[in-house]
DNA sequence: ACGTGTCTTGACCATTTGATCAAGAATGAA
DNA sequence: TTCATTCTTGATCAAATGGTCAAGACACGT
């Protein structure tokens, strides 16, 4: 009997079957949220019979919260890299443009959390008010001292960030519309300049 | 027998009841999203038994669509009003007070959309690509024109006017997230002049 | 009060779906 | 190879849920 008490350490196939599991979820979950998805849904996504998935995470919810947890991360990066500068014109591009580009290029963790949230946030009321609401404080006080250093116009520093998310997420949740709306052209650069300049231009 | 043919007249218990499935229907289907709702939440909600329910709508899916058309008019109406005027910075306010108005006011008729365009727009592509592309279109012609008579910066009109909704339905969509990370202190006065000047002012 | 058509509901059905389990197959360290 | 552990799955269950139906209650014009 092998003495591994506590860590219960990852099997080969065990990581590789849980790494298919969640990238199948998050794919599912973001598509039909979490009602709407079925667990045999993400099962067959993944080629793996039901029972097998439920050997891995044992409750739908499990395989939900993990999904979620594993995003988490990835999606804060952009805003922690926010650092105090002698240019905060090009501090602030840059984190739209990696908020601009992460919803281009992973739209689907972008609908899972406005899923998520849009049903009152049940699984992650924590992370919001802990976590998020630290790293927001901290970066509200950066874009504070833009202000009286006068080297940016006056904004409510959590509007802003607010307004930061709202139109960047835009694209990713909403896209349905944007295209119905737009074409199919839609460029992607086109819509950077257009959102940094909307965004920006107020600042200057 | 009576000879109505056509037209199916309402009776005072029917317009009665189908009020109050649509109000129902709304709180329930914008909470937990179309999967996520039941018939049964709905009937309770509203004091009526599940089969009476659906008497008055034979399908779930027929009291979605029934309310998602229902509030379809209202949304648009504040975009209607947006007319070429010599002032477009007090025709835009305008514009973005009434969208905030009615987010505060509504917020489960806009999580409602949020849900549906989420997750694919599946009940209204076509409103999508008919009424709300043509008065974009036509909304987007008069900012243009605001910009080639000089009036305001250049702004593409099309990214402008996603950067309102997003902006505006932010806070109704994401009141959550929003509450947690400003309390629920939230001044809507501080709210409508912070969102004016980050959208605005950089048209000045 | 009468009677027709409208409204209401308890009981019931079929399907979907999250979850379980026992038994068998594959894995990998010795 | 051996064999304990890990992995896999067909069969199955219980609960939730959309929807039906027949029978009765009610509303209202006459």
């Amino acid at each position: 009997m092998k003495s591994k008490a506590k860590p219960a350490a990852k099997t080969r196939i065990q990581s590789e079957n849980q790494d298919l599991i969640l990238k199948a979820a998050l794919d599912v979950f973001s598509t039909y949220g979490y009602r709407g998805a079925t667990v045999d849904q993400i099962a067959s996504k993944c080629g793996l019979s039901k029972p097998n998935l439920l050997y891995y995470f044992r409750r739908k919810e499990d395989i939900y919260t993990a999904v979620l947890e594993h995003t988490l991360t990835e999606w804060l990066t952009p805003l922690r890299m926010l650092e105090v500068s002698n240019d905060p014109i090009t501090e602030l591009t840059h984190y739209i443009v990696a908020k601009l580009e992460m919803s281009q290029r992973n739209p689907a963790a972008s609908r899972l959390f406005a899923n998520e949230i849009l049903h009152g946030a049940p699984h992650i009321k924590k992370f919001l008010n802990g976590p998020l609401k630290d790293l927001v404080e901290a970066k509200a006080a950066v874009i504070k001292d833009w202000i009286t250093a006068g080297k940016i116009k006056p904004v409510d520093p959590h509007h802003f960030i607010f307004s930061i998310w709202a139109v960047t997420q835009h694209y990713a949740d909403f896209a349905v519309q944007v295209e119905a709306l737009m074409g199919p052209k839609l460029d992607p650069e086109k819509t950077q300049k257009a959102v940094l300049g909307i965004l920006l231009n107020g600042l200057k």
